[in-house]
DNA sequence: TGCAACATTTTTGTTTACAATGCTGTCTAC
DNA sequence: GTAGACAGCATTGTAAACAAAAATGTTGCA
């Protein structure tokens, strides 16, 4: 499969971008090994800039490079995942605290009522769509952080997703977990509703301990 | 000045961590351009390995590199330093809370000696020596983040700390600060000694939120 | 003098070539 | 038949050469 890019376009970011998806989706299986030639290859580039690109995803975290050994897909253990769980407790519930500060409540009118008892969202489970609900979820998501307004944190954010992505999701289709996370759902976002920071942000850290405890109970079934 | 380093070590590590120091302590102040060739020559080695270094540097956040323009030191203005310290109040106030949970109460006997009314670590703010308290703060910090054990909100703390390292020493020096600072640490320390980890974090975020208000008064001064 | 166009120099971006290291497969000795 | 040594190969690490872009300097003209 070869992904060539057009050569007027700067390429060296698309190198990144691509690997970054194909690792966070897990295309490139963990593990895997990565060849700086083939690479170069495919992306129609010196290895040098692949070089580059490599030494960039090795400080995401996306892979581990050995001397004079190559570099590969990182993979993850349960230990790692739950340090990862942990760091996003602190900082998804930052925030929802910053974004209910910084945004007015009406903001949040939207996801009440897709979130509702009865509503939209429920339905969607109701009819076994968890990927559905996931969608409109991850969307509701990114509208926090964007009204959070802080840079620092979202990149933060974004850069221990991009390792959990997979998991993520596996999470959500374990039993009882979407029904649980739409009720912790609800509760944080009629708290944003509300203005109540401070409660927006336990109830939130609260959802994500949750999930935690969930991933715990099926650790052999995600890994 | 020239840092030549020996042949035989590892100079790519070499090249990127000396400027980590040099950036994250203003030796090379904010703003300042970087030439590829001079550090090449500094450290002995082709212009290649720089710009991988510089690579990693902008991806820390230490630098900027404008295309065909060069890199040069990242400047913070003052919203950017206020997106850190928000970020920061989540990061610690966890840390604190997992030290907490993790390692025996015992551990933390030490600094409540150091911290407790009249001890030592009051001495040294009535000698005026802000720089002594600050330099066992730091340690104090440093064991607590060890206790952690996570090395994912270990690193985050990290790249963060590097950028507002000059900053943060600003603060302490600002009227009033380093005496609130120590009542304020005492509270939080004293907390994690009776293995209340939910109240050593809010104590710990309260910490923070003062630094920020105080930082937020003086703000003119410091930058 | 001011300034605009062009030439020169400097600096960054990219590729190519070379060196060093690790891996693999074969051959030999026991 | 197995273990160890050695040779050849594949891959990574580094440097140097080349290309392109931006910055600087210079000249000519109004």
């Amino acid at each position: 499969m070869k992904a060539r890019v057009r050569k007027d376009e700067k390429v060296e970011v698309d190198i990144v971008a691509a690997m970054r998806e194909r690792i966070s989706t897990h295309a490139i299986p963990p593990g895997s090994k990565i060849s700086e030639a083939h690479l170069a290859e495919e992306f129609g580039v010196s290895r040098t800039r692949v070089r580059e690109a490599l030494t960039e995803l090795e400080f995401r975290g996306l892979i581990k490079r050995i001397p004079n050994r190559g570099a590969e897909v990182i993979r993850l253990d349960l230990t790692q995942v739950f340090e990862i769980y942990d760091a996003r407790e602190a900082l998804e519930g930052m925030a929802v605290r910053l974004a209910t500060q910084k945004a007015p409540p009406e903001t949040w009118q939207e996801w009440v009522e897709l979130l509702r008892e009865g509503g939209p969202m429920e339905k969607l489970l109701e009819k076994g769509d968890v990927e559905g609900y996931f969608l409109v979820y991850e969307r509701m998501r990114r509208r926090i952080i964007e009204a959070a307004e802080n840079p620092v944190l979202a990149g933060m954010l974004d850069s221990i997703l991009e390792k959990t992505r997979v998991i993520m999701r596996r999470v959500q289709i374990l039993p009882g977990r979407a029904a649980a996370g739409l009720a912790e759902h609800r509760a944080f976002i009629n708290a944003m509703r509300t203005g109540d920071a401070e409660r927006a942000e336990q109830l939130r850290r609260a959802n994500i301990r949750s999930a935690i405890a969930t991933l715990k109970r099926y650790q052999n079934f995600i890994l």
